[in-house]
DNA sequence: GCATTAATTAATGCATACGTAAAAAAGTGC
DNA sequence: GCACTTTTTTACGTATGCATTAATTAATGC
């Protein structure tokens, strides 16, 4: 036997992450309706695991199950993403602070350290796709260093609407040089252990995301639908 | 027919509502393992529907299911009633900031009102029971006010935990009186449209509440378990 | 031809059945 | 009596079947 093979993934284990990554490619588009018995036989399987998986899926925002009308993936429009932004603004922010609060050593840094490094170079290069990898790269390893695994799961599902949208408004955006500035003060905030630094620099640099993501969606009239 | 009976609720939906005052009333206990088909027996329905809501409930925190060990009430440990209050504290001071910002007319405050003066009574009557029922109707509104379905839904989760603790908590706990003044404090803030000051004496009011459970629950060595 | 009703179709919600793998129990050797 | 193996039991994960009811189509009356 082969040691390496750990876990036998269950279907409806399958199911959750197929569907995810059906929804962020856009492969079930925002808005569009899906019959159970369609996407089980998509994803080989019963409806029973397919069924499961959209119940957590609708718990996590991402679609909804309406009688006879089959699984709806739910579309964000300008509003939702403010709402979400809002979301992240808090407790990232937290999250921020307790990181600054917390003493991290340099070498604890350096995953952050090198997601920024990472962000600077996709500037350079302009390569947009390279630069939202590394900034999700950047606010989950903060989270992670904010230590609480409610915020740790809330931010998550927050940021899985944000990549969605981010298919719209990566490349309508302008190029993310303030929002490098902004992590470098998060992150010397952090290391220099100025919890209240932290909290209102990650605080501006959410807030200016937001008003700049929603801004987008309004002024193109996209509802992502 | 009868044009009253609105809804044919479903068995899960059932399942879900009844799983719910099960453990909130502590009829299945924090750390207690019940078999899906136990369950679906003590429900009068098969697996099918419980096993659905028993994923529904796991995604909100409340069990976790564990292969052949059955359904596993979770226990909330001092740490985890920290993380709670965490995501409360950043949440609420957001809706109590939003709140007072929104220009709410006394009318529209009254529901707000109502339970503050719910509250006074029941600390007056030294009815905690009573208390507790009015402090989280006050919570509620100022979340409903504060406007934004995300921020309902997590504080509804959240709140969720907190009542679980309460029913350790509400009884050793001193009688609330500091809180009171804490909400009237917020209601006036809101009612004068000072979002700033909202935000702050929320804020304080929740990290304090944190302080005094978190320290009972350590004190007493409680996990809920 | 149009509105209303009846018949048909189809998708769900749930019950049930079953193979699989984990856990428990029984058996075996020493 | 104890460690180890084998058997049995059990609970789950998933597939399948079916009654119910919404949606759709056909039919009927005017």
């Amino acid at each position: 036997m082969n040691e390496l093979d750990h876990k036998p993934i269950s279907n409806m284990q399958r199911a959750i992450g197929e569907l995810r990554e059906l929804i962020f490619s856009g492969q079930l588009s925002p808005g569009s309706d899906h019959l159970e018995s369609e996407l089980a036989e998509r994803l080989g399987m019963s409806r029973t695991p397919v069924r499961e998986a959209a119940l957590i899926l609708e718990s996590q925002g991402l679609l909804e199950l309406r009688p006879r009308k089959g699984v709806r993936i739910l579309p964000v429009s300008a509003t939702d993403m403010r709402e979400i932004y809002d979301v992240l603004t808090e407790l990232e922010s937290l999250a921020a602070e307790r990181a600054a609060a917390s003493g991290y050593s340099a070498h604890e840094l350096n995953q952050l350290a090198l997601s920024i490094q990472d962000m600077e170079n996709a500037v350079a290069a302009e390569d947009r796709e390279a630069w939202a990898q590394a900034d999700d790269a950047f606010h989950r390893e903060l989270v992670r260093l904010g230590g609480n695994t409610r915020i740790q799961n809330i931010v998550g599902m927050m940021s899985d609407q944000v990549r969605r949208a981010r298919a719209v408004t990566l490349f309508i955006r302008p190029m993310p040089t303030q929002s490098n500035e902004d992590h470098r003060g998060v992150f010397d905030a952090i290391r220099d252990g100025q919890p209240a630094d932290a909290r209102r620099i990650h605080r501006a640099h959410r807030e200016q995301a937001r008003n700049m993501i929603v801004g987008l969606l309004e002024k193109h009239h996209l509802q992502l639908l």
